[in-house]
DNA sequence: CTCACATCTTGAAACGTTTCACAGCCGAGG
DNA sequence: CCTCGGCTGTGAAACGTTTCAAGATGTGAG
C-alpha cells in the first residue's frame, strides 16, 4: 500500500480510503490510485486487515463427511445463505474423525471466523463447549444440541413413522427395519419412528436387522440375511436407515432374482440422488437439506450479530416421503 | 498474550517463546505461562501472527462441483498430503460459476495462502494466470494447462481406447458413444479414444449419441433413443462418458425390460461409488483420483519452497478399467 | 573471589492495514 | 475582507504477534 500510495503521489490513508470509502475521494485522485494497484498488482493483506479491527467475513462449515451427498447440499445452503450476505465459506471435511475435528476448530478460532457450523464427529467433544464458551458462534447441524446451543435438525422419528405408514397402507404386514448400530440416535430414532406407527396400526413388533454401517455392503449383507429366513416369517418390505443401504439391498435382490417391489418392497432414506437413478427407482424420505443449511446459517448470522442478548434455538424439520417404483408395482 | 503475560508474571516475549520454542524456555516458567494460558482461555490471534511473518499453513482447492464424488476423493488426496505437511485445506465450492471462482481467488489471495490448487470453471479466466504471475503457486487439477503451470490430469484418450477395446474383445461390433457436449475436453477425448480403438481393429465408425449433459436423465433419453434405432443398426453396446449417464442409461434398460449385459452391455466412466452398487454392477473405468489430489498437492509444494528455478511439470495418469457385471453375463 | 560462559528472559521494532482527529483549501455569505 | 462550512487529503496510533539483540542470572573453572 505504501508502494501504491507513493506511485499515486498520496498518502497512506488516502489509498486506504479508495479501497474502503471511494466516495470520500475525488474522482482525480481515486483514478490515480486506481491505476497505481493496477500496475503494481497490488492485492491487500487481508491479516492485516483483520488486524487492524475488520472481521473476517468469513463462516466455517465443519463437515462430517464431504464425500456424502446429503452433506454436500447441506453445504449449499449454507453458502447461498452466507453469500448474499457477502460472506465466503470455508468448507472442513473432519473425515469423522474426532481428532481432525479438534484440530479445525482450533485452526478456526485462530483464524477468527465469524461463527462455526459444525456436524460433530464427536458431538461430546469438550472442544465445541470451549469454543461457545469463548464467544464463537456454534450452529450444530443435523445433530441435536442442548438449549445453550443453536441448532438445526430433522424429525427422525417422524420420517421413521411415515415410511413405517405408507408400508402398513400399501398392505404389508411384516415389516423390517435394516440399519445400524442403534447407538446412532438417528437410527434409534428412526425405529422408534416405525414402531410407532406399527402400534398405531396395532400390528406386531418390528423385525430389526441391525447392521454395523449404513454403507452398500450392510445393504447386500442384509438382503442374504432377510432370503435367509423362513418363507413364514419373511418380511415382505424393508426400510433401510439410508440410501445406501437401500440400494444394497435391491442389488442384492436383484441379483438373487426376486423382484422389486413384488417380492420386497424397500424405502430408503435421505433421498440422495442415485436413490431415484436405480434401477428400480426408490421410495425414499426426503430431508430439506438445502433448507438445512439455509435455516442454520441464518441462525448462525443471528447468534453472531445478536450479541449477548441472543436466544439459541433448536429447529427441527419435517421429513416427506417420496413414493418411487420400489414400493408401487411397474405401471 | 499480553494478559497471559501479566498473569504469569513474565514479558510478552516470554508467552511468544513458549508458544513457539517451548525448549528455550524453563520448565518452571513454561508451566506458569501454560496455565495461565489455559485459565484465560488464549487463542493466538492467526492473523497477527502471519502478518508478522509467519506464513499461512493453508493451502486451497477451489473445487468444481463439491457434490461430484469425483472431486471429493480428490480432496481427499488433497489433504492427505496436506495433513502430513502440517497443512490444512480449505475447499472452495465454485459450482461451476466463474464469478463466484473469481471471488474465491481474490480472497484467498488477500488471505496469502501458500498455493491454491484448482478444477477451473472457466480454464481461460485470466485470474488465474494473474494470480501466478503475481507468485502465487497454482496446479491445475483434473484439466490440461500450458507449459507454464503445473497440471495433473488423466488420460481420456487411453480411457476411451480402454473401454472400447474392452467391448471389441468380448465381441461387440456396433458400439454407441454417449455423453457430450462434445465441446467438453474431456468428451472430445474419450470420443477420440473410442475412435482409435475400433481403427486399430479394423471396425466401423462410432455411433455417437451426444447429450446436453452428463447426467441421469440425459442418459435415460439416451436409452430411449436408443431403443429408437431400427433392430439392424442397433448397438449392442454403449460406452457413456460418465457413470451417471450409465445408470440412466441402465435404469431405462431395466424400466423398458432389457436385459444387461445380454442385450445391452454398459460401460461407464470415473467409476464412483455407485457404479459398483447398481442393480447391476457397472463396468466402469477408474481414475486415480486419490493419486491425482495427492500429486497435484506435492506439486503445489514443490513450487511452493522451490521458489523461482521450479520447473513446471504436467503430469499424466493412465486411467484403468474396473469390469464388472454390466459387462459379462451374470455368473 | 573473579571471570567466562551458558541459560533464560526482556523490550522494542516491525509486519500492513484502518481509523480518526485534524489541516488545507475553496467558495459562499455577511 | 473575514468567517464558516464542506470537501479532500494527511499522519500517526493501534491491532497482536514474532524476532532478535541485549540484559540478567546462574554455574563452573581458575
Amino acid at each position: 500500500m505504501k508502494d501504491v500510495a507513493a506511485r499515486a503521489g498520496v498518502s497512506l490513508g488516502t489509498v486506504s480510503n479508495v479501497l474502503n470509502r471511494p466516495e470520500r475521494v475525488s474522482d482525480r485522485t481515486r483514478r490515480r490510485v486506481e491505476t497505481a494497484i493496477e500496475t503494481l498488482g497490488f492485492v491487500r493483506n487481508e491479516s492485516a486487515r483483520q488486524l487492524r479491527g475488520g472481521g473476517s467475513r468469513t463462516l466455517a462449515y465443519v463437515v462430517l463427511d464431504t464425500s456424502n451427498p446429503f452433506f454436500t447440499d447441506v453445504a449449499r445452503g449454507i453458502q447461498e445463505t452466507a453469500d448474499a450476505q457477502g460472506l465466503v465459506v470455508y468448507l472442513c471435511n473432519s473425515g469423522d474423525d474426532p481428532h481432525r475435528q479438534a484440530a479445525y476448530l482450533d485452526l478456526l478460532e485462530q483464524q477468527r471466523v465469524e461463527g462455526v457450523l459444525i456436524t460433530p464427529a464427536d458431538a461430546a467433544d469438550p472442544g465445541i463447549a470451549a469454543l461457545a464458551r469463548r464467544g464463537m458462534p456454534v450452529v450444530v447441524v443435523d445433530r441435536g444440541a442442548g438449549p445453550d446451543r443453536c441448532s438445526v435438525t430433522v424429525d427422525d422419528v417422524l420420517g421413521g413413522d411415515l415410511a413405517t405408514t405408507h408400508l402398513l397402507d400399501i398392505g404389508h404386514e411384516r415389516i423390517a427395519f435394516i440399519g445400524g448400530p442403534r447407538a446412532l440416535g438417528q437410527v434409534a430414532d428412526r425405529i422408534a419412528g416405525a414402531e410407532r406407527a406399527l402400534a398405531r396400526a396395532g400390528r406386531g413388533a418390528l423385525t430389526v436387522l441391525e447392521t454395523t454401517h449404513l454403507d452398500v455392503s450392510e445393504g447386500r449383507r442384509a438382503g442374504e440375511r432377510l432370503i435367509g429366513l423362513p418363507a413364514a416369517r419373511r418380511p415382505t418390505a424393508a426400510f433401510c436407515a439410508n440410501d445406501l443401504l437401500a440400494l444394497g439391498l435391491l442389488q442384492q435382490m436383484v441379483r438373487l432374482g426376486l423382484r422389486v417391489p413384488e417380492d420386497m418392497a424397500i424405502v430408503g432414506y435421505d433421498d440422495i440422488e442415485f436413490a431415484e437413478a436405480a434401477a428400480v427407482p426408490l421410495t425414499s424420505v426426503s430431508q430439506p437439506r438445502h433448507l438445512l443449511g439455509r435455516t442454520a446459517a441464518e441462525l448462525l448470522l443471528a447468534e453472531a450479530h445478536g450479541g449477548a442478548d441472543h436466544e439459541h434455538r433448536q429447529v427441527v424439520f419435517d421429513p416427506e416421503l417420496v413414493v418411487r417404483t420400489s414400493t408401487r408395482p411397474h405401471p
